[in-house]
DNA sequence: ATCCCGAGGG
DNA sequence: CCCTCTGGAT
């Protein structure tokens, strides 16, 4: 099964595969991918509401003060750096893009706590660029179902999917592979029982590369 | 005890 | 490359 294949089957499981941080213009989105590093989406849409609902937009969170956007994030955990990170984002954004957040890769990634999964997300759900952005999800499906090797860092991983991948595809795909890690391929106890793939995963070759390092 | 849509610093 | 930051869910 190659590459294309394997979205095929992924999409047929989870049709419905989408962005799930709750957000309402592409700042709220850069806000939430900021704060969802280590953490689940259900646990960051808790607390977005009343962080955007007090700093709607770049200016208004550029003249927070950081230990309240603390208060409001405390939650989710990292919060220390992630309130910096905001706010530092924002009065480079305020600074630089006229309080607006740009799409070009270099300009996202130069952005006080904005990488380059931050980035690549951005570009991809907010702007329709095709990116695609290497999470934890992403990393370990693509090195169980053999498109990436273990040693793999998430760079190669991303070089990898985007050569294998066909490029009016990667946006929904990206998607694809973090439905299909976050609801059947899981960390802990996947559900390989009904899985697709199961016939050529690479799970037990994976574990045993890990455990030997 | 391990994992969650990471980034920055060493 | 490595480490740290961190609470909540499982």
């Amino acid at each position: 099964m190659n590459a294309n294949e394997i979205v095929d089957e992924m999409e047929k499981l989870f049709p419905h595969a989408r962005c799930e941080l709750n957000h309402e213009t592409p700042y709220q989105l850069l806000a939430a991918v900021v704060l969802s590093a280590q953490t689940t989406d259900a646990s960051v849409n808790r607390v977005t509401p009343a962080l955007f609902a007090a700093y709607p937009d770049a200016a208004a969170m550029a003249e927070a003060d950081v230990n309240d956007i603390a208060h409001y994030i405390h939650s989710i955990g990292l919060y220390r750096n992630k309130a910096r990170s905001l706010k530092a984002m924002s009065r480079a954004l305020m600074e630089r893009y006229n309080g607006e957040v740009p799409s070009s890769f270099n300009d996202l990634e130069s952005l006080p706590g904005v990488g380059r999964k931050t980035a690549n997300v951005v570009r991809s759900v907010a702007f329709d660029i095709p990116s695609f952005a290497v999470d934890t999800h992403v990393e370990r499906v693509s090195k169980r179902l053999g498109l990436a090797k273990p040693e793999d860092d998430v760079r190669k991983v991303e070089e990898k999917l985007k050569r294998k991948i066909d490029r009016d595809r990667w946006n929904q795909a990206h998607h694809d592979f973090i439905f299909f890690g976050r609801y059947q391929c899981t960390a802990r106890n996947p559900k390989c029982e009904d899985c697709p793939f199961a016939d050529f995963c690479k799970k037990e070759k994976l574990e045993a590369y890990k455990k030997k390092r």
